[in-house]
DNA sequence: AAATTGACGGTTA
DNA sequence: GTAACCGCCAATT
């Protein structure tokens, strides 16, 4: 039988997967955007939950996806190491400074 | 099937 | 700047 629901969903976690690859270094996207750019606006709870599933074998820069207000994942301590060394911007209460490092078109 | 949870977002206070 | 609230939607329990 077919799965049309798991065939979804495994379409969007490709296209978030694929998103995310695409993130260039010194760049950040929020999980909004990506779950725009993976064709489900609305979607940034399911983006950081399969974020929070990715396989470590895929090497994604997943420490490049952080919330709207530039705020880093709780759950993620060394997201935040990682961004500094990606020449992130920083704003001293310990938030990405989005104005500067947001990825968009 | 119903209730909870969550690496979110935006608005309001 | 921080906190509370509500809306959102799939995965999990």
């Amino acid at each position: 039988m077919k799965d049309a629901k798991a065939d979804k969903r495994r379409e969007f976690v490709e296209a978030v997967y694929d998103i995310v690859r695409q993130i260039p270094s010194g760049r950040v996207l929020t999980y909004g955007q990506v779950a725009a750019l993976a064709g489900c606006p609305h979607h940034a709870r399911q983006v950081g939950f399969w974020l929070s599933r990715v396989p470590q074998e895929l090497h994604l820069p997943c420490h490049r996806v952080v919330n709207s207000d530039g705020r880093l994942s709780s759950v993620f301590p060394e997201q935040r190491e990682r961004l500094l060394h990606e020449d992130i911007l920083f704003k001293s209460n310990g938030c990405v400074d989005m104005n500067r490092c947001q990825w968009k078109l």
